[in-house]
DNA sequence: AAAAATATGACAACCGGTTGACATATTCTG
DNA sequence: CAGAATATGTCAACCGGTTGTCATATTTTT
């Protein structure tokens, strides 16, 4: 059986409301009690009962991240990151991979609540979760619009969709082509969509966008791409969604006989530490992604303070350089 | 303020008795009675506090991750595998991204216990923390060896290596570098070090193995590399610990003149789905991700049950023939 | 009609800490 | 030396559910 904090007020001859007190460093108490406490905790490998605190203190110490997955360059390390900077401010983390399903958010989000999380964090990819609306609880999202009390942290979008339309443009490239998910889906993401139509048409070139949604697999894409290839073989530039597509899109291309960059230039997105890694000569645009996880944790505990407005958060995004323009 | 199960009761017109009745269906109840209690939850929007139940409980239907890092491919997969099938048998998961820092892992280790966690499910790649030995708590380890009592779930290691070292030497290797973790550290891992040691002697090859630490950073890598690569210009062949350093090495040894697979053949390890789109041309040991995280949960529920011994599990590996070979 | 099963309520103890109120004793300060 | 500050104790209420015991009333079964 677990010591509790009874056992170690018997051991250290005191009462229980001192061993409470040394814990919670309250009240008047002299570096005698402090350390026959301290020694008698540690003798019997006492760890106090986090839940019978929480109870009481309602409060859990405890942020729930709600994404669509873990495994993901993108959102992995975003959530490490995250995970990281929650941990350094006293915070533990439940996670929960929505996989882009509706429901299974639904599910999350009453679960974490009922586990009383004291906060959320969340960007899954999904509509219409009126269950946000009245959580009554401190939640940021990143990259997700989900409702107008709900500050959002994301990486400038329109200036990452200009960066990379122009640098299209700027080799040459005629035939560009977009790709981005669904519209309905209100995310800052399409933010890049109306920068690249925008670039595209002062620049005297047609927009052309395909819109593919996040959750699809692999072989779903590789049709999906393969047939802009057909509606389009004089493709010469393609901007994708992420990098994972853009690295799909640059074999199929391949595949296909084009040579890349020559016949075709490509720009992926997201620009997480693995893609570098696993990647380094595909050309990108790099989120923040670090930068963001910090902001949004920032943003929560600011929000669980003051339960201040908190306001949507734009950081600037760069460009890498690869091989595949 | 949130509704607790009094104002249901109140609303309901029943006893406070009767809601818990109603939610935990036990004793005699009429459908009247439920109907009315579930009206009462709807209308308040109720949601119990999971809190005060796991003080009664003893229970907190919590499942503790300690990994590395959920920002990498392979631990990704796996836990956000995990997460998925813990979720699908009503747990929700903690996670704790360790980074290879016993401290960090200990640390990890107290708190999730503090929050009375049910179980546990490890992989961090620290030794000697002795604190496991009396934890008290069913615990699964994943691909590291913590203590006598704490089963291992992992891959065959042993046949993976043995796969690795074939291959190049049927592809007429001649002289063949392995990278793997440091010997002190006790994991599974090692087989594949005394696969290729053996099998490289068998067929009459030096083996020749060389050290790195997990945790060590890009840059620090890119130093390692290219020292064994001025050490051993003749190498011919290189299987490496994981399928991110077989990346870097391939970039490097490009970089360098080698014409691959002409020159140099690269195995790598893990093969994660993320890769695998990512880099489908490089050959490597594929370990069964999914698989091992269904087991490693399998086997903390049957310890969580019946407190069983639960021994080692050994999962069969497969080769993916990419185009590094 | 008696016995058994069904349906519900009231009450209190319990899970393991936290905290406020109040009491008492010792030590410090002016 | 009185009064304040420091140090510790006892006690009980509280957080929000769960559960066992006992009581009572209504149905169903034999």
């Amino acid at each position: 059986m677990r010591a509790k904090i009874d056992d170690v007020a018997k051991l250290a001859g005191v009462s229980k409301t001192t061993v409470s007190r040394v814990m919670n460093k309250r009240g008047y108490l002299s570096d005698k009690t402090i350390k026959k406490v301290h020694d008698a905790m540690e003798e019997l490998n006492y760890r106090p009962n986090v839940v019978a605190r929480q109870l009481f203190k309602q409060e859990t110490k405890l942020v729930g991240l709600i994404f669509p997955t873990v495994d993901n360059p993108f959102f992995g390390q975003l959530i490490a990151s995250m995970e990281k900077i929650l941990f350094k401010n006293g915070f533990k983390t439940l996670i929960g991979n929505s996989m882009n399903d509706s429901e299974k958010e639904k599910k999350y989000l009453r679960d974490l609540m009922a586990h009383q999380v004291d906060g959320l964090i969340v960007g899954a990819h999904n509509q219409g979760i009126s269950e946000y609306d009245n959580a009554n609880l401190p939640i940021v999202s990143i990259d997700r619009i989900v409702n107008d009390d709900i500050p959002v942290i994301s990486s400038d979008n329109y200036q990452g969709g200009i960066l990379a339309t122009k640098l299209l443009i700027d080799n040459n490239c005629k035939v560009i082509i977009h790709t981005n998910g669904p519209q309905e889906l209100k995310t800052p993401a399409q933010n890049r969509r109306l920068a690249y139509e925008k670039t595209m048409r002062e620049n005297g070139l047609k927009p052309i966008v395909y819109t593919l949604d996040f959750n699809i697999g692999y072989d779903q894409k590789d049709r999906f791409f393969r047939n802009i290839f057909k509606e389009h073989p004089n493709v010469d530039g393609m901007f994708l969604s992420n990098d994972m597509d853009a690295a799909q899109v640059r074999d199929i291309a391949s595949e296909l006989g084009y040579q890349i960059p020559n016949d075709l230039k490509i720009v992926g997105y997201d620009g997480a530490d693995t893609t570098r890694i696993l990647l380094p000569d595909l050309t990108t645009i790099v989120q923040p992604i670090d930068k963001m996880a910090e902001e949004a944790v920032k943003m929560l505990i600011e929000r669980m303070i003051d339960n201040g407005a908190g306001r949507d958060k734009v950081i600037p995004v760069k460009l890498h350089r690869g091989k595949t323009v």
